[in-house]
DNA sequence: AAAACAGTTTCATTATTTGAAACATGGTTT
DNA sequence: AAACCATGTTTCAAATAATGAAACTGTTTT
């Protein structure tokens, strides 16, 4: 029921990169085993095909597995081919120097916050975001920021998804919370965050639209509350809103190109 | 010998999975199937699959393919885990500020180099390289340096795995041009790049090796015919080795910690 | 020496994958 | 409007691959 596997052996054997990859540091067979809903054999054998394909990799060593160097070579392509990044890039460099700020650019995984890009400060501040990191969705700007602009009907089961574990004291604390806060953004336009991830780190976010009113992610203008408060990031919507509706346009224009030319498929 | 493939079901799908990464644009199906060894029903259920667990994302307006977000997700796991990109950063960022050049920060993959951390000049060049990229081996400086010090018994399948296409008039024409210049690369202690892969780029490269002898990776100072040439670049070679040198015993001391605390992994 | 443990292999059973063929869908031509 | 065609999707019996209890190996602990 909570796993939503299906897909059979190949679905089964992802939830195994999975688990590696949450494990956080180099894992060991009998560890993995453990928090396993395979037996021994089966795991085992999941574990064998992963490496030898190099998703995994093994330290014989310290007989422990990690997430493997293929994973970076096929990540680089989504990343070049499925994110906004290569596309947006230019000009979250030029919003981050006007603003002097570190500038985020997330897109919607599943119901969580991806970063697909930041550029950071000229001072930069240590924070948790990081270019492929996940985050929650539920108390960051970004991430709330995109929630609002979802298709209505898809709003509740990210909602569902939601952790809404408390991190600062001034963390959303559970779905209606969550629906009001959304409402607001939807009106306002953009959204904020108020220290509700981080203490001390505060944000503006801008969701980037289509024309259709499609949400394809979210930039932000993340400061801390040592050097800037709400009131002085929300001076900087204009340029955030300008910055956002170019990289809207430059989607749009790359994805009905000209087409005069097709690429040849030959060897 | 040849197909590495085998491993079943669950290596027939990420060698789909790497079929479109390889076309480097959205694809259809049919192209997909065109160049595919499986008949149209295998080969949908294996994009269907892949789709469902977002190691391939669909766009349904146009109807067509790339590699998934999941990957960016999975991949950052790996890059924090499996490379030496996290220990080296520091490493790498000081030595590019003395000398004023580009970085490289390399690993092997299969036979091919995969540059895992890369540090911009100061006035960066347009080059080829990236952070995530795939890379000859063959006709680059941190490529040849690090074939010249893998296991000998390593040497020759990763030579017969090199392409040896020719990019620039200083390209190595063969197998026995590289090893006569890994010979030279094993008793110099480095390599270099004498505009073998891009006209104008040329590089030194120092392997970064464990006490055993072992090679981890490599770095390398970049720079362009205009602005230097391979007597400059050697100068910075005490300076090259002495980062290698750092970053092999940080390896080490992160490989053997006293382990007397251990991480948690909360949020 | 015995027991405990982590990792690996075996093999009959079971479930999944396979692919030829048929079907659906949308667009184009006659 | 009918015939056609290119792409994408579904069906179903046969072929294949995945499964897991149990047994085995090698290493460490008692």
């Amino acid at each position: 029921m909570a796993h939503v596997t299906g897909d059979g052996t190949v679905g089964k054997a992802l939830e195994v990169l999975d688990q590696v990859a949450a494990f956080g540091r180099p894992v060991r067979f009998s560890e993995l085993l453990a928090q396993s809903p395979f037996p021994k054999p089966t795991l085992y054998r999941f574990v064998q095909t992963l490496t030898n394909q190099r998703m995994l990799a093994y330290d014989p060593d310290r007989q422990t597995y990690t997430p493997g160097l293929r994973l970076v070579r096929l990540a680089h392509a989504a990343w070049e081919q499925s994110t906004l990044a290569p596309i947006a890039r230019p000009h979250i460099e030029a919003l981050s120097s006007q603003v002097g700020e570190t500038v985020h650019l997330a897109q919607l995984d599943h119901a969580h916050v991806l970063y697909v890009d930041k550029v950071n400060a000229a001072q930069p501040v240590e924070m948790y975001s990081q270019a492929g990191k996940i985050g929650p969705a539920y108390c960051t700007g970004v991430g709330k920021t995109m929630l609002a602009f979802i298709a209505s009907d898809r709003v509740e089961e990210c909602i569902a998804q939601q952790s809404f574990h408390i991190f600062t004291p001034h963390t959303l604390t559970g779905p209606e919370a969550l629906r009001e806060e959304l409402r607001d953004i939807r009106t306002r336009g953009y959204g904020f965050d108020r220290e509700e991830h981080e203490p001390g780190i505060i944000c503006v976010a801008m969701p980037i639209l289509s024309e259709s009113g499609r949400v394809h992610g979210a930039i932000s203008v993340t400061s801390t509350t040592e050097r800037n408060d709400l009131a002085g990031l929300e001076a900087q919507v204009p340029l955030l809103r300008e910055t956002a509706t170019s990289i809207s346009r430059d989607i749009h224009n790359w994805s009905f190109p000209d087409h005069d030319k097709k690429q040849a498929t030959g060897g």
